[in-house]
DNA sequence: AAGAAAGTGAAACGGGCGTTTGATCCGGGC
DNA sequence: GCCCGGATCAAACGCCCGTTTCACTTTCTT
């Protein structure tokens, strides 16, 4: 099973990897599968021997980026919180750390999920949207409920839960563009945390105009 | 000059159209030339001769949709307000009509801006930065610096003005996901407008915030 | 009427793509 | 010693890509 003084599977982790930069960095209909192989030091057979085909990579690294996104940090819940504010503060905190990261631990996460969002890969956005977006977007609309209390109708809560999610993942989807007007998003743990705590202030006060108003 | 009955320039007008269409449906990188010219009913040889090549076909798209994008309705300024964040309401909704309509006028404006924020391409970007993002970020800039007053540091600024244009844009580039959370983007003038008008309470609270308080 | 110029069209170019084939290498079980 | 099967490899397959060529038609000029 093994081969040549490697541990087993070793070429099918590397074509992993290899994979999920490059789908990463240029999108899955834009990237190689020779340029996959070559950075893998592999074979291009070796992509239908291990996976089936390029298809079938792409969900392989969707699945692999998806576990790594739960699994490296806990998703912070409001009912660890007494203070739902704070609950927002500690979310946004880490969904940006989640989303603008680029470490080992995950570094292509993020930008598949840009790529995917705005070009959609049939079979990858259904793994995406219930295995992250889903739980995501549940989570805030709880915080966002114990914070405006007053029952909204759904579209204005759905809005606003959008409104956070936006301040979230903005920075990484316009990444090249924030670069180019001179303001390029941080990467660090410690510049994203700093622009994390801007957002929470913007949005917990944001979300305060909406406490005791209008149900509209 | 002209051609079998038909005004001068038809076929390049029928080529720009096509093309648009296509850039905005898969990106410049996934759209086919030869799917370009059949939608327009030409030659792949039009390409060519028209605009020399088809990346040069893609800039002048983005041309003509830059130049629709300012023209087709002006710019809210915020000298024109008394109130900033009158003039704040305002912007946001134009800005969400510009990148959420799906018009006649400007069907394919707000899509090709996704796609090139997300994949950029090296020429195309430069143009949209100085036509659009530019000018932009500069107008909602001045409109913040006017609501908060006091003089942040300049990341903060930076940060929240960013904070609005995510606001605008993400429900258009988030487009995809946001269907399949059951949550799809408005398109209408009427439901831009309502959203937009959700968008700008939380926007303006959210900047309340910063008001009187941290320079951080 | 003749010719230049503008525009169109079919066909092919070279190249990269994802995929497939069939041969080869190699460790472990009989 | 032999062979089986996992793993790898070079080579080629058919396809689509953007681009190019060149013959052709149409229109305008003189």
């Amino acid at each position: 099973m093994t081969n040549q003084s490697e541990s087993p599977d070793a070429t099918k982790k590397r074509l992993l990897f290899a994979a999920g930069e490059e789908f990463a960095r240029v999108g899955f209909g834009a990237a190689s599968v020779r340029t996959i192989v070559d950075a893998a030091g592999a074979n291009v057979s070796a992509v239908k021997y291990h996976y089936g085909s390029k298809e079938d990579l792409y969900l392989a690294v969707w699945e692999f980026a998806a576990k790594q996104m739960v699994s490296d940090e806990p998703m912070p819940r409001v009912e660890d919180f007494d203070d739902p504010r704070q609950a927002l503060r500690q979310f946004i905190a880490w969904f940006m750390r989640l989303v603008l990261t680029e470490s080992e631990e995950h570094p292509w996460a993020g930008q598949l999920l840009a790529h995917e969002t705005v070009a959609p890969t049939p079979g990858a956005i259904d793994v995406f949207v219930a295995n992250c977006a889903g739980p995501i977007k549940d989570e805030i609309t709880r915080i966002v409920k114990r914070i405006i209390v007053r029952p909204t109708r759904g579209k204005t809560l759905d809005d606003l839960v959008y409104a956070v999610v936006a301040l979230c993942v903005n920075p990484k989807h316009s990444r090249e563009i924030l670069i180019k007007l001179g303001h390029p998003p941080p990467t660090t743990r410690a510049g994203i945390n700093r622009m994390a705590g801007v957002m929470a202030d913007f949005a917990i006060s944001g979300l305060d105009g909406f406490v005791s108003e209008e149900d509209n």
